[in-house]
RNA sequence: GCCGAUGUGGCGGAAUUGGCAGACGCAAACGACUCAAAAUCGUUCGGGAAACCAUGUGGGUUCGAGUCCCACCAUCGGUACCA
């Protein structure tokens, strides 16, 4: 039979909200802690879908256990509320954001409460809940105050049909993330934040935290850290200078040109009259250009003469200054020196418009193509016989002597576009004077967004918020000021919302600084590697900056990440309506049960790994709950006696399932705890203790049923998920008697029972006697024997 | 191009980290129960008649390699003129 698990689902459910099963007395400071977190999910009008129920199971499951260890377990869940999704819908429809978020957050609730996931409903927290943003409006000011929040004239990623600009990492491949929607550069007033000046803090943090090396791999290449020098080049017959940024000094003595991007200021200074049409062309081709069109056309290079000459200070040499746009004005000092032999791009150029090329060190063939490679260096004057290393030690040294240069280390990181045209975000707290601009003060907060009748943004660049003039215009202090009408990023709410669920209505600070103290840092964090360098990094950026200020006790704010892979569809493609390969979580719950899709989903592979949903596979996991259920429930076995035939499985399917639990295998724990089962249904005794703890190790999985069993199988009036996490006898494990494989030069041939421990001697005489056959005829060479594992003979003839 | 990850039966995946490859599950086949089917309970299940051959391909180290080393191929992620 199986198992009513709608009645049952629905019970457990009712029973931990009336009860506050997983209310956590954050001031409980009596225990261990235990902070496990997940990616707050973006409220969305399509609700749940079956990747939402991968990572906060497996939450669920690492919070469950450790709530049974005896761990005090933080454990909440809250709303990333504000976005483009939502404005879209509203711009669309002409409803409020605030409105339909609400009830998207409802739905999301109540799918969440379905699935029978142990959160602390009582923290919950939205970031587009004014009680929220005054915080993050907060941390903004302080931004603003310690010079780490700019209002700066610069190019950008401007998205017309979004009617935003965008940050680095929502631009992919020259189209925005949302909406696939062409961008451009162009150059605004910004609100951005000093991330690179983090960047080393950033790039250091990350040897101390436990995360998967993949996604450390992607932060350190968006850092983009890279140790060079600058040198100073006079531009000749002229007072004027510029300074290039290079990684490779050893090779200055290479240098046949320098290269300016077409955007540097100097470039209009040292034109020569006769140049001056064709650079003006250039400049302006450049900067009509998308990044898509300058990404698609990066094969081929080009560029133009200024006419002008800059001296190589190590020969004093004249080189000609062009100007490319493969040298972009956002990164280093805007400007190399080119040595054309040992660099890719500047050996492209050099060949495209028949400028010198100077060898500088031995090696490869420059006839067909640069040699980047280490190696001696040639006609480098008081380099020569150098290798690489000592070649750029020797020639800082040189330019440090000289004052012509000195050592510099650049990073990719840019700064944080931190402003976008958009009404549903929150509001900049920053009013513009006549001559200058104010935060608001701390007792202005929240500034709250005001109602709309239009939600739409301009082609141009102006804010919805633009339209709204009772708001916009101000009076503080007799002065008369305008607000800033672009709101804040989806990225700012989320960059702190950690800290918030550990004391989520306190209106004095953004939380008690003892409870920081005590929950910091979380010790689990669950989420989908996609955020890799955009709220991983953005968030550490806030919590080491808020750490500087004294406001939270530690740098790393995740102390442990882990990535739950995509779920596809049953044909192995990212689930898609298009596609028509779309799961929906209700309608499994509704089918099988939450404890069958949690059970499923954990069993179907290595939480980190992409894996096809497959309809059969979650039949198999619900054929295992009826299995247990039956057991318990439709059989007599479960008996107060012993049962000696269980003791090995039993006590080695606690230790594998607390350890794995703990590694986050859940796959292999739900193979073993099916093991046991297995076990059990072949031998005719049930001992009640053996019942009781393989229940508490299911419960993490299957919260529901084992909730059931354990209250009407095995007689508790109290929740299982409330019992103490059970322990095994490591002496009953160890098998007393072991079956050794014999092998004979490497390939298995026989195997052989022995008692554990076997003096070796004993071992060799029993495993010769078995084997007898197949040595005969045969030199014995050698023989090994690793205790207790394998018996292996090498035999020649 | 560069950086990172992955590659094991018909399928999802195991393998105590160098020691019996294929645990557990799905699918399939057969049997029991049933008038029958479903459900359930058993049994079989990489290939090959066997010797043997098998963990993407080709080499290597080792008594012994899915695991270590070298070269390559494929797939997926990140990045892209970053000097």
């Amino acid at each position: 039979m199986a198992y009513n698990f709608t009645e049952i689902e629905k019970k457990w459910q009712n029973y931990w909200d009336e009860h506050k099963t997983f209310k956590t007395d954050v001031w409980d400071f009596s225990k261990p802690k235990f902070y496990a977190l997940d990616m707050f999910p973006y409220p969305s009008g399509q609700g749940l879908h079956v990747g939402h129920p991968e990572g906060y199971t497996a939450t669920d499951i690492v919070s469950r256990m450790k709530r049974m260890q005896g761990y005090n377990v933080l454990h909440p869940m809250g709303w990333d509320a504000f976005g483009l999704p939502a404005e879209q819908y509203a711009i669309k429809t002409g409803k409020h954001p605030a409105g339909f978020t609400k009830n998207n957050i409802e739905t999301f609730k109540k799918q969440l409460k379905m699935l029978g996931l142990s959160f602390d409903w009582d923290k919950e927290i939205s970031t587009s809940d004014p009680n929220y943003y005054k915080w993050t409006q907060w941390i903004f000011k302080q931004l603003y105050e310690d010079g780490l929040a700019k209002f700066v004239d610069m190019p950008v990623n401007w998205c017309e049909e979004l009617g935003t600009v965008l940050a680095n990492d929502e631009v992919i491949d020259g189209k925005s993330e949302r909406g696939g929607f062409p961008v451009v550069r162009k150059n605004m007033k910004q609100w951005v934040l000093d991330i690179p000046s983090y960047a080393e803090t950033l790039l250091e943090g990350l040897d101390e935290i436990d995360w998967p090396e993949s996604t450390k791999e992607i932060q350190r290449n968006w850092i983009g850290k890279s140790i060079g020098a600058e040198v100073k080049f006079k531009v000749a017959n002229s007072n004027l200078d510029f300074t290039v940024f290079t990684t490779r000094p050893d090779t200055l003595f290479g240098a046949t040109y320098c290269v300016l991007a077409p955007e540097h200021e100097i470039v209009s200074k040292i034109t020569t009259p006769g140049q001056k049409e064709a650079i003006d062309n250039y400049i302006k081709a450049c900067s009509s250009k998308s990044d898509l069109e300058r990404t698609a056309l990066n094969k081929e290079k080009t560029g133009v003469f200024t006419g002008a000459y800059a001296i190589n200070p190590v020969n004093n040499k004249e080189i000609p200054i062009w100007i490319s746009d493969y040298v972009l004005c956002t990164y280093g000092t805007g400007a190399i020196m080119a040595v054309p032999a040992h660099d890719q791009r500047d050996y492209e150029f050099a060949q495209k418009f028949g400028i010198e090329i100077i060898q500088v060190l031995e090696g490869g063939d420059i006839s067909k193509e640069a040699f980047t490679e280490d190696g001696t260096h040639i006609n480098s004057d008081f380099l020569n016989g150098l290798n690489k290393e000592d070649a750029i030690n020797k020639m800082c040294s040189w330019l440090e002597e000289n004052k012509i240069g000195a050592k510099k280390v650049n990073y990719k990181l840019r700064d944080w576009i931190f402003a976008r045209q958009r009404y549903w975000g929150e509001p900049i707290p920053i009013v513009h004077f006549e001559n200058g601009m104010e935060t608001l003060d701390d007792s202005e907060l929240p500034l709250i967004l005001p109602e709309l009748e239009d939600y739409s943004p301009s082609k141009t660049g102006a804010s919805p918020l633009d339209k709204a003039t009772d708001w916009v215009n101000v009076e503080i202090n007799g002065k008369v000021g305008k607000r800033e009408t672009s709101t804040m990023p989806g990225a700012a709410g989320s960059s702190w919302y950690f800290l918030r669920y550990i004391d989520p209505n306190n209106d004095k600070e953004i939380a008690n600084k003892e409870l920081l103290k005590y929950w910091l840092p979380v010790d689990l964090y669950m989420g989908g590697p996609e955020h890799a360098v955009g709220h991983l990094l953005y968030s550490r950026f806030w919590n080491n900056y808020l750490y500087n200020k004294g406001v939270v006790p530690v740098k790393e704010p995740f102390a442990k990440l882990r990535h739950q892979g995509m779920i596809l569809g049953a044909n192995g493609e990212k689930m898609s309506k298009s596609k028509g390969n779309v799961v929906n979580p209700d309608d499994i719950v509704r089918d099988y049960g939450a404890d069958a899709l949690r059970v499923y989903e954990m069993f179907m592979g290595p939480i980190d790994a992409a894996k096809p949903w497959d309809p059969n596979g979650i039949e198999g996991s619900k054929k295992f709950l009826d299995r247990v259920w039956r057991l318990y429930a439709e059989t007599d076995k479960i008996t107060d006696e012993d049962n000696a035939e269980l003791d090995q499985v039993y006590n080695y399917t606690v230790k594998k399932v607390t350890n794995d639990y703990e590694n986050m295998e859940f796959n292999t724990a739900i193979s073993q705890m099916m093991i046991f089962i297995n076990a059990v249904y072949k031998t005719n005794c049930f001992p009640k203790k053996y019942a009781e703890g393989f229940l508490q190790l299911l419960n993490p999985v299957a919260p529901h049923i084992t909730e059931e069993l354990w209250n009407s199988v095995l007689g508790y009036n109290t929740s299982i998920s409330l019992s103490k996490w059970p322990t095994y006898d490591e002496a009953k494990i160890v098998e007393n008697t072991i079956e050794i494989p014999i092998q004979i030069n490497g390939k298995l041939k026989s195997t052989i029972l022995i008692e554990k421990d076997l003096p070796q001697e004993n071992v060799k005489e029993l495993v010769n006697e078995k084997v007898k056959d197949l040595l005969e005829g045969k030199n014995i060479v050698k023989e090994i024997y690793v205790p207790n594992k394998i018996y292996n003979i090498v035999v020649k003839g």
